[in-house]
DNA sequence: GTCTATAGAAAGATAGAC
DNA sequence: GTCTATCTTTCTATAGAC
């Protein structure tokens, strides 16, 4: 059935965008079924038909959530501001908030050391495409590759989000950005 | 009595041990009370003449996981290493690991989001610690202190060394630290 | 202070009706 | 495909014996 088929596809993405969100607020251990299946209007039984697992659930999640992001930082892409412009909203306190803007890089980097090779592995993928469009804009910025700078781009903006979130302390936490979109744009490029 | 005083607080500095042990390998999430007192040697019930909840556990494990770390890098001790050494151990594969050396800020990164209070606390002041005495070394190293490149210093450190843990691929990991300790000594410091 | 026993709640996964 | 109902496990926290 066409019909049918195309509903079970459609009820599947309603579920993936809801874990997206979920998940990337909350992490893995506080998020349930019953909570994923509820916000997207459904019920803890229907859960099976679509996933085996909450862990393959949440392993999908992360590459959805990620290309939420990624395809508005694609230098491959038409429109996609320039490298300064996407720091800029990466390292901000709307961000570290985590209202509108999730990366689940940043939101999610000590929740992976506990959790199963599927789940880790999709991480890593979204890790390996971070560093790689990082690539792209230093390449069209200064003509040539350098993958080291761009995983040190990789660490100063997730992991100065991922600290600054952790901090019980705005002020902190808006000087720690700060430093972190400093020595992004400061240093000799 | 001054013996059985003397005994409780030996009994707690071995249930406060052993929860900064198993809280900074599995997170908040993955221990129970009943693993911090096994680990101890004592059971369930006479955890909480010792402790009034598991978070309060937790805000003083971070700080006494901390406090292992902190006095063999603070510069006004005796016998501490100068900065390019300490900062060679923490960005190790053995640190990576986590079997013999756990620094809680980056262990725990994300955990915090979906902590109290008391823990995040807890964790913000460790950090200022951290940063701290980051300040104090670069300072000994050049005659003037700069908050910012502290700052810088300690998301380098602590981001990497956290990113490093969620990914599943031992050589992108190994990469991605040393990308991070030559950021952090060959920049012009 | 430490023990065993248990209350009470939450959550992953499955069974079976419709 | 989706629902309600349930099995099973796990864990914090407390009660009461010694």
């Amino acid at each position: 059935m066409a019909w049918s088929q195309e509903h079970k596809i459609k009820t599947r993405q309603k579920i993936l965008n809801s874990a997206a969100q979920l998940f990337t607020q909350n992490g893995f251990d506080h998020v349930g079924i019953n909570d994923v299946m509820r916000h997207a209007g459904l019920t803890r039984g229907a859960f099976y038909t679509h996933f085996s697992s909450k862990a393959e659930l949440y392993a999908e999640s992360i590459v959805a959530a990620a290309m939420e992001i990624g395809h508005r930082t694609d230098p491959d892409h038409p429109d996609v501001p320039p490298l300064e412009s996407i720091i800029k909203t990466y390292l901000s306190m709307e961000h570290r908030k985590g209202e509108t803007l999730r990366c689940p890089l940043a939101f999610l980097t000590t929740d992976m050391t506990q959790r199963d090779e599927q789940v880790r592995n999709a991480y890593t993928r979204v890790f390996k495409g971070f560093v790689n469009n990082l690539g792209k804009h230093l390449e069209q910025q200064n003509g040539y590759a350098d993958t080291q700078k761009s995983m040190q781009q990789a660490v100063m903006m997730i992991g100065g989000l991922a600290i600054s979130r952790a901090l019980n302390d705005d002020t902190l936490a808006s000087e720690l950005l700060d430093s972190c979109h400093a020595a992004l744009t400061t240093q000799s490029n």
